[in-house]
Order: structure tokens, then C-alpha cells, then sequence
DNA sequence: TAACTGCACGAACGATCGTACTATTACCCG
DNA sequence: CGGGTAATAGTACGATCGTTCGTGCAGTTA
């Protein structure tokens, strides 16, 4: 029992970082069993299905990423504040690469946004959570008419930091998404 | 010479699509040959390799891309209505999938993102692209100090859109990429 | 000690991947 | 019309994919 939970921990800890850079359908069961030095029936067994390590990988990711991000920004108090500290673990989330491939979430989105399946309605229910505790602390922060309207928007100068920091390899667009930040929030 | 290059034309056009959905790496020359009905050989032939058909499949979508968004836009005089006229198509051009797996390069960009190589400086240049055209309206029309700014802010809010909606399966993130985009425009 | 359970292993399956050859067709030009 | 070249097809390769199966070892329970 103990075991086993140990190993599949393990497992998964290695998963979330292989899929952030080349996918879930990348992440070979092959491939992680070399790099954890187990054999890939073994690994295989644990799970049952590679769709099942792929939903797998994504809670494994989600808990990461609230621990990293939600977690420690709703320590500050309903307030404006808390909507700014929520948007900033968001980008030191991507930018100090909690996930070697960047946002997890974004990588994963952008592969299997176009096919419907488990897969992404794990990932679109994940995308939904998230933009909802950016509205409600918008809301709880009365800051704006429309709280979801503002959540698309800052969520779109993080995703687009990401996406930006990714591609050329530079951290610039980390800084035009704070200042974007900041300009929404009227600071 | 003929012959050969409009093979060549009818496998780009193809490859275009299934990249947009299934990514270039799942772009593969087996499912390519069969979807066409040609030999995976004489397919093959063509490119020489998969990185050189994958470059080549990234310049078809680029010229698909001009031709729908870019230049459509620049029948605009520059001015502040050819800056929301650039915005404007490209959401239609995500809204309408253009590509059947939303923006080609969001997509792709997303897979290459962590991966040093040809394939990623391609994109990142056709970015740099986009997002030039885009700054430079906004210089032209004299609407923002730094138009780069603005430019990055713009262009996430249509890339938030077309991720939205490909993950969530609806329409509703293009109204709010619109009134944000709008709102930025002074609208 | 005997039976049982959880866990990991190695070997093998058929399918598909990218790629390399050779053979065959189809077209252009003299 | 015939020869040469470009374009396509055929076949085969080694590797890797996800998956299945049977087995052995460790630890717990009876």
C-alpha cells in the first residue's frame, strides 16, 4: 500500500515536468520508465491506460499549481490586493518555471483544445476554477461592474507572458504583463 | 515541375489543418499519405524529412494567415481604425477556424514553446511578425506612447480568446476579447 | 509454516513511426 | 515518336508506441 503510493507519487512528480515541454501525448510511458529507471510494464501498471497517466498527470499538475499560485495569494485578504498577489504568483508561477515547459496548463490546453474528450474537460474544468477565483476576488474586492470581464482580461497578459517568454526566450513579456496588470488594477 | 508542385500545394494544404489540430509532431507522414491518397514515399519525397515538411507546413500557414488577416487589414489607411481592423480580423479568423483547431501558431507555439530548434525560431519570427505589424498601426495612428505595450496587450487578448474557446467549446470569450479590445482602443 | 496480496519485472504482441532504397509511371522536349 | 528526367509507388528497415501476459519477490495474515 505504502509502497506503491510512494512510487506512483514519484511517477507523476516526473510526469507533470516531461508533459509541460513535450505534451501528454509526448510523455511516453516508454520514456518515463527509462528516466525513473523502472520497467515500463511496471509504471504501465499503476495506471492502466495512458489516458488514465495523462488525467493523472493533470491532478498531479492542478495540485501543484494551487500550492504554487491560489494557495499562497489567498493569505492576503479580500481586497485589491489579493487580486494583484494572485496575478503576480501567477506570473513568477511561469516565469521561475514551476514546470520546466512553462504553465503546465497552457501546454497541455493548447494541445487538446480542439478534441474533445476527457482530457480537456479536465483541463477546461481546471481553466474554469481558476478564472473563477480571479472573479471573486474581483467581485469581493468591488473593484469592477463586470469581475469576469477583468478576470479574461488579466488572465490574457499572463497566458500571453507565458506564451511570449516561451517562444523567444526572453523574460520581457513578464514585464509588459505586470505593467498591463497593474494598469487594469488602476494602480 | 508543374505536377510536382501542386502535389506539393494539396499536401501543405492538408498538413496545414491536421497540424492545427493535432500539432506537428502529430502531424505525421503516414496519416498525411492516407488522408491524401498517395504513397507515404512519394510524399515523403517532397520534404526529405519531417522537420522540413513541418517548416514547410508553418510557412504554408503563415501565407493562409497573411492572406486572411494581415492583408485584409492593411486596406485600412493607418489609423486607429486600421489598428481595431487588424484585432477584428484576426478574431475572425479564430472564430471562423480558418485552421479547424483554432490559431495554427497558438497551437504549435505551444508545442515548440520549450524546444530550442528551427521549428521554434520560425514561429518566434512570425510572431515578432504579427506583433510588429500590430505596433506599427498603433505608431502610425499616434494613439499610445509605447506601442508595443499596447500591441502585447491587444494580442493577448485574442490569443485568451482563442484558447477559451477551444477548451470550453463556445463563442462567448470572442465578445470579451472585442470589448476589451475596444475599451483599449478608446472605443 | 502456509496461503495470500501488492508490486514490479521481462518478454512479447501488433501497430505505427520516420527513413532509405529500388522500381515504375508520366510528362516534356527534340 | 522516342528518350530522358521528374514524380510517384513499392517495399523494407529498425525503433518506438501502448498494451498484455506470466512470473517472482516482499510482506502481511492465518
Amino acid at each position: 500500500m505504502i509502497r506503491g503510493e510512494q512510487t506512483r507519487r514519484n511517477i507523476l512528480a516526473r510526469a507533470v515536468d516531461i508533459a509541460s515541454v513535450e505534451g501528454l501525448e509526448g510523455l511516453s510511458i516508454g520514456r518515463l520508465a527509462t528516466d525513473l529507471d523502472v520497467s515500463k510494464s511496471g509504471l504501465f501498471a499503476h495506471f492502466g491506460s495512458k489516458e488514465e497517466l495523462q488525467l493523472a498527470t493533470i491532478e498531479a499538475a492542478a495540485r501543484i499549481f494551487y500550492a504554487e499560485v491560489i494557495g499562497p495569494a489567498l493569505v492576503t485578504p479580500p481586497s485589491p490586493d489579493r487580486v494583484y498577489h494572485l496575478l503576480d504568483r501567477w506570473l513568477a508561477y511561469s516565469r521561475t518555471r514551476v514546470f520546466p515547459g512553462g504553465c503546465f496548463f497552457a501546454r497541455v490546453g493548447a494541445e487538446f483544445g480542439g478534441r474533445p474528450g476527457r482530457i480537456r474537460d479536465a483541463i477546461a474544468e481546471l481553466d474554469c476554477t481558476w478564472l473563477g477565483v480571479v472573479a471573486q476576488a474581483i467581485a469581493q474586492a468591488r473593484m469592477e461592474s463586470d469581475p469576469d470581464q477583468l478576470a479574461f482580461e488579466l488572465n490574457a497578459y499572463a497566458r500571453a507572458a507565458n506564451a511570449a517568454s516561451l517562444v523567444h526566450g526572453d523574460d520581457n513579456a513578464y514585464e509588459r504583463a505586470d505593467r498591463a496588470v497593474r494598469a487594469a488594477l488602476g494602480r
